[in-house]
DNA sequence: GTCGTTGCAAAGCGTTTGCAGCCTA
DNA sequence: TAGGCTGCAAACGCTTTGCAACGAC
């Protein structure tokens, strides 16, 4: 019932702060294997779940592109995808208000807002 | 090499004009098989690869769901996201400038904004 | 000791590819 | 008639699930 604390979701938090920017399961395999060698793809994937459902880690979604997750407990803010490398880059808070655009009819709960282009590595 | 004029790739571009919204792959199966029963779900893919390439349709990046597809040819423009009943609704013109809030080193190409909530009919 | 967790392998599922026959130009 | 296009089935890549062993509490 209770969540328990094993070296495979110490490895996977580890990656995810270590990296500072959004990854995917496969990236954080390979990040987290630093500490855990053996770690299983099931066992990000299954732990990725969890931590999301316990409010530890975020969601990232990106148009075109597999979830990405990152460490819970940031301001609002939006993401820069890089055609190139596919990596994701996180943005200044934004201060955008989209109430303007929405037709009337329709009840706005949130937005998603992500930039593409080359990242500075890429460019 | 030049692209040639099928029933299969008219049925596809047809159920595109007849829902007038963003489609998935499934659904344009099921639509444009009123016109060609025995279509397959491999020739939609190759049609729409196709189409795109060719700019006659244009793909529509939803973050969080799969590849929808639209006709080509309308302005710069987003979506509307309903969490309830998954449809996508096309937006009025975006006269938005997210220069200012991509860092330096980043070079910008593109942005995809999608709006959540509900729709009118959900609402 | 209990039972949540793990690694491995198999199963799922949406998308792509190989192929022989079909059909457009 | 050439060669792009089609339907079918197999292949693919990513994600999930089944299972027996493991290990946190």
């Amino acid at each position: 019932m209770t969540q328990r604390n094993t070296r495979q979701r110490e490895a996977i938090l580890g990656a995810l702060g270590q990296a500072g920017r959004p990854l995917g399961p496969q990236e954080i395999l390979v990040f987290a294997r630093q500490f855990v060698p053996r770690l299983g793809i099931a066992t990000v994937y299954r732990n990725v779940r969890n931590l999301v459902e316990s409010g530890q880690i975020r969601v990232v979604l990106l148009p075109g592109s597999s979830d990405r997750y990152e460490l819970a407990g940031k301001h609002h803010h939006h993401h820069f995808h890089c055609r190139e490398c596919d990596g994701v880059f996180e943005l200044d808070g934004c201060d955008e208000d989209f109430s303007g655009v929405t037709p009337s009819g329709f009840s706005l709960e949130r937005h998603e807002v992500t930039l593409y282009g080359l990242c500075p590595v890429c460019s």
